[in-house]
DNA sequence: ACTTACTTTAGAACTATTATAAACTTTAAA
DNA sequence: TTTAAAGTTTATAATAGTTCTAAAGTAAGT
């Protein structure tokens, strides 16, 4: 991913191009497969990977605005440790979860399939359908 | 439910029957209908509803030692407000989440059916395999 | 009654996250 | 270029759900 995708997510995030805002955008896009992060692995990345200084707050404001634009999505699930987990992977797909070590697998959109599902209730529709497979050893 | 059903539960799960969690237990488990509830939504309805003094840590022990016993099961759904529900329906089952009033809905098991699921990953098995389906208006 | 083990409690501690407001930076107009 | 407006970063405080602590209280068996 070039330099110029990197600042075309800032600005379809309504972001400046700020050096934090960069060395984000950079560590979270400038990469071939997707992954998921909470954002006290991203600070730790930045922290060791780089030479600026970033306040959570900026953090977590980046990684907002992001999520808010559509470039990072969010996985509603709560953890034995009580972090938010974002993904890189914006596509429709669903997740293991292995407790042991709290980490997100992927499971892709046409790996599950389904032969019935339940109708919205009343006045409601359905946004979308998550599916978590908790993993033991 | 009967007052020795309530005892039962006391006793299964390793607790003296103090006034306080006789009075969680008949609120939990007196009923006919399965529900959903927040530690929060929990001691509101009991201050309201008893002239008993709970401590918000006796009710978290309480509903984790209910939880431990396989009397209670927790949803694991990072909802908009942070908190955690608790289901005393402890089948196998899944839910519908309605964002817009933090509400969980009983999805039974048998309401949904799968044609296909993906292994587990190298050496892991499958624990469990949860459903949430998000609502919009 | 006595003893021991367990329980409740208020408040402190902890942790993820959000809010605040002052100093600093980006942008673009003048 | 200067300059001013708008946006950004930062340290720190605030918030909120949850867990911990240790002292005072209660249950159960002897
Ligand atoms: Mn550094
Ligand atoms: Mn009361
Ligand atoms: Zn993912
Ligand atoms: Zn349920």
């Amino acid at each position: 991913m070039k330099k110029t995708s990197i600042l075309n997510k800032l600005r379809s995030s309504g972001l400046r191009p700020t050096k934090q805002r960069v060395e984000i955008a950079k560590f979270l896009f400038n990469r071939d497969k997707t992954f998921h992060f909470t954002v006290e692995s991203l600070g730790k990345h930045l922290a060791k990977k780089t030479t600026t200084k970033f306040a959570l707050a900026t953090i977590y404001n980046t990684v907002h605005a992001f999520k808010k634009a559509g470039h990072l999505s969010e996985v509603h699930l709560r953890g034995k440790n009580n972090t938010t987990y974002f993904d890189t992977n914006i596509s429709n797909h669903h997740h293991f979860y292995d407790s042991e070590t709290s980490e997100l697998i992927d499971i892709n959109d046409n790996e599950i399939k389904f032969d019935k599902i339940p109708k919205a209730p009343n006045g409601k529709t359905i946004k979308n359908l998550e599916v978590i497979i908790n993993l033991k050893n």
